[in-house]
RNA sequence: GCCGGCUUAGCUCAGCUGGUAGAGCAGCGGUUUUGUAAACCGAAGGUCACGGGUUCGAUUCCUGUAGCCGGCACCA
């Protein structure tokens, strides 16, 4: 007998073999046709499947939250039973569940077309009404292997020669078709539903390594019900929206063209965020006491080679020769350049830690597959700074930089959804020693600041490990912006030093740290939290001032000035259009604040502003509007210390918001 | 770099099976002085990404190259 624990805490006695849908059936008939799968004691079973003993029990049906993954888990093994029917010769290898849908992944010689999917995806659906009975079952390893080879389902034979040597082989078949697959699965392909749709074809590499074959995969997404599809498929044009490439051009922030690839032309009002967001990081790190340095763009292939990076990025750097026969790269990294800053003369101990930051404009000539709007180019500035330090001082420095960095993005109106610690790769130089004692650093700093980081498991540079900060954005998508990373090789590689108190020589250690990451691919990631709609002290116009007659011309620039004056980037539109005509522009152009004057007020001396997003106005006095502008559209830090010095400007916006 | 797709006016896009292209918006010239998301009229704007081939004839078919897009691999 084995004791089975309801969720409402209620217990029952079942015989030894029962299955999910001999308990189910016995609560509810109803209960038996809808559930799907059992969960117990945490882990899926099928429902078919005899119960491996008691404990904590739960019915899945189609509207739990974690039926969801097996539901795409089955779309995809559906996927693979069309395809295998439609292209007989086809091999399929994995097809796992992934966020929002699943894949699979097929070696065939020709490459499917767009076409194929719509076939595909109209067989899947005959599938799912065949009603498949989905049925588990053990085979033995050997007869596996030499059944899979001789139905020429090579990769299936190698994954489970690859599988360890107790490990259960299980087959699950559909119909006619069979899979080799650890399960569960629901209990027949009606249950797939058909809230799903193919969505993308792509070439991915046998088990990841491009070194092996390309097979093709074919992505899709499925869900419970098709109003999930549906709004799934909502929120990706919402995303698409918001795409910087887009907005970027809508707002006229930037270009790129064919002749610089991955590279980026800044217009003025692309270079005017840039330089927000450049001022407003050094001010941080000016008040949490770096030193700013700037170093050569170019240098020669000697110091390259010196530093370690020619021998293993020289594919990946800009190399140039000169006339006379030099070799000279283009800086892939600001670091080897930091350190002769800090070798140049003598270190003492009193120096440490010294935080050394440049604003870095790096060249790396990235894949040509990889690049992709502003987030990956080939020319980027990076908002790099190396920590130079004691061994003692890591702790404390981490820690201060994780706080650094945590305001900077709250700052930014970005949140933090995680740190990561990115241990210890395969491939890596330095001792198990060594990356023991650099982890436990890394993971002690991170706890000092108050921050529990989520393991990333052989993320880790060769060098050492590092902390990674992840962000979520307005709409729940994540990015790494921010890291920081421990180094103890390349001041031995370049040999910086220090004197110590006991009057010896000693070798500092190196913190890489960025907080933005690339200032190109910030303002990408911004662009997208924000789609577009700056707060006030992000937006490169802040207010526009249109004029509804001409009459009003002179006033719009008086306005215009004295909010210029006040040190806010304004606009005037004097044009001899319709107000609804410059309001519907200037709202596209994404302008926060558009300050309407005609006749009215014109004579009476007042701006009408209207907030980009609401349809309402606020009429307020010129000198009031300049005020109330001008402290609203301090940045987050100025703010601050205007608060702390008391200036009632801000407290009266502080009211009105 | 690899797999698939796309490339037509400044932008967004039409153009069935081959007969050298069309719209809206923007821009330009006029008219309109306007009250909170598109006033009206007019003229202009294209080596249909680039190269080669098939054809009497190619934006359309084939092929090569480039860029971009979606993935994969890469990301010091």
């Amino acid at each position: 007998m084995i004791d089975l624990i309801f969720p409402d805490g209620s217990k029952r006695q079942f015989e030894d073999g029962v299955s999910g849908r001999d308990v189910a059936a016995s609560i509810a008939k109803s209960l038996e046709k809808r559930a799907l799968l059992i969960k117990l004691d945490g882990a899926l079973y099928d429902l078919d499947r005899a119960l491996p003993g008691g404990g904590a029990f739960e019915i899945l049906t189609r509207e739990s939250p974690e039926a969801l993954d097996t539901i795409r888990h089955d779309a995809s093994h559906v996927m693979a039973q069309a395809v295998q029917e439609l292209f007989p010769g086809t091999q399929v290898t994995i097809g796992p569940a992934i966020e929002d849908g699943f894949y699979y992944d097929f070696a065939r010689e020709t490459p499917f077309s767009l076409d194929d999917l719509a076939k595909i995806e109209h067989r899947m659906k005959e599938i799912v009404d065949r009603d498949e009975k989905i049925v588990r079952e053990v085979w033995d390893r050997k007869e596996a292997i030499a059944h899979f080879k001789s139905i020429g389902e090579d990769y299936k034979a190698e994954i489970i020669t690859d599988l360890p040597g107790d490990e259960v082989i299980t087959v699950y078949r559909q119909g006619e078709w069979k899979d080799l697959c650890l399960g569960p699965h629901l209990p027949s392909t009606k249950h797939v539903g058909k809230a799903f749709k193919l969505t993308k074809l792509a070439g991915a590499y046998w088990r990841g390594d491009h070194r092996n074959a390309q097979l093709q995969r074919i992505y899709g997404t499925a869900w419970a019900s098709e109003a999930d599809l549906e709004a799934y498929l909502h929120r990706l044009e919402e995303a698409e929206k918001r795409d910087h490439r887009k907005i970027g051009r809508a707002m006229n922030l930037f270009h790129m063209q064919e002749e610089g690839k991955g590279m980026v032309f800044w217009h003025d009002k692309g270079l005017t965020l840039w330089r927000i967001v450049e001022s407003y990081v050094r001010r941080r790190l000016d008040a949490a006491g770096y030193i700013e340095v700037r170093t050569p763009q170019v240098l020669d292939r000697v110091f390259w080679e010196k530093s370690g990076h020619w021998e293993k990025y020289r594919p990946n750097m800009f190399v140039c020769e000169t006339e006379e026969g030099e070799e000279l790269s283009l800086k892939p990294m600001n670091c080897p350049g930091h350190v002769q800053i800090f070798n140049f003369g003598q270190r003492s101990y009193r120096d440490l830690p010294m935080r050394m930051a440049e604003f870095g404009a790096c060249h790396r000539y990235e894949p040509s597959g990889a690049l992709h709007g502003l987030m990956r180019v080939r020319a980027f500035t990076q908002d790099d700074a190396h920590i130079f330090c004691r061994e003692d001082q890591i702790e404390e420095e981490t820690a201060r930089f994780i706080e650094l960095a945590s305001s900077i993005h709250s700052d930014f109106g970005l949140q933090r959804d995680h740190i990561a610690l990115a241990t210890r790769p395969d491939v890596r130089a330095g001792s198990d020693e060594f990356w023991d004692k650099a982890e436990s650093q890394m993971l002690a700093a991170a706890r000092k600041a108050g921050v529990e980081p989520v393991i990333y498991e052989g993320d880790g540079a060769f060098y050492a490990p590092k902390l990674d900060f992840i962000l979520k954005d307005a709409i729940g998508r994540m990015w790494t912006c921010g890291t920081i990373q421990l180094d103890y090789v390349l001041p031995e590689r370049l040999d910086a030093t220090y004197i110590g108190e006991d009057g010896a020589k000693h070798r500092p250690v190196m913190l890489h740290r960025a907080i933005c990451g690339s200032l190109e691919r910030f303002i990408g990631v911004l662009i997208e939290n924000y789609a577009g709609s700056f707060p006030l002290w992000l937006a490169p116009t802040q207010v526009v001032v249109a004029t509804i007659t001409s009459d009003a011309a002179e006033f719009a620039q008086q306005a215009a000035a004295e909010l210029r004056a006040a040190g806010l980037r304004v606009e005037v539109d004097l044009r001899n259009e319709k107000i609804n005509y410059k309001i519907r522009e200037h709202s596209l152009a994404k302008a926060p604040v558009i300050a309407v004057v005609g006749r009215r007020e014109a004579e009476e001396g007042k701006v009408a502003l209207r907030r980009l997003g609401s349809d309402g106005q606020t009429i307020l006095s010129l000198a009031e509007a300049v005020k109330a502008l001008a402290s609203e559209a301090l940045p987050p830090d100025l703010a601050r210390t205007a608060i702390m010095s008391g200036s009632a400007s801000v407290g009266a916006v502080a009211e009105e918001s």
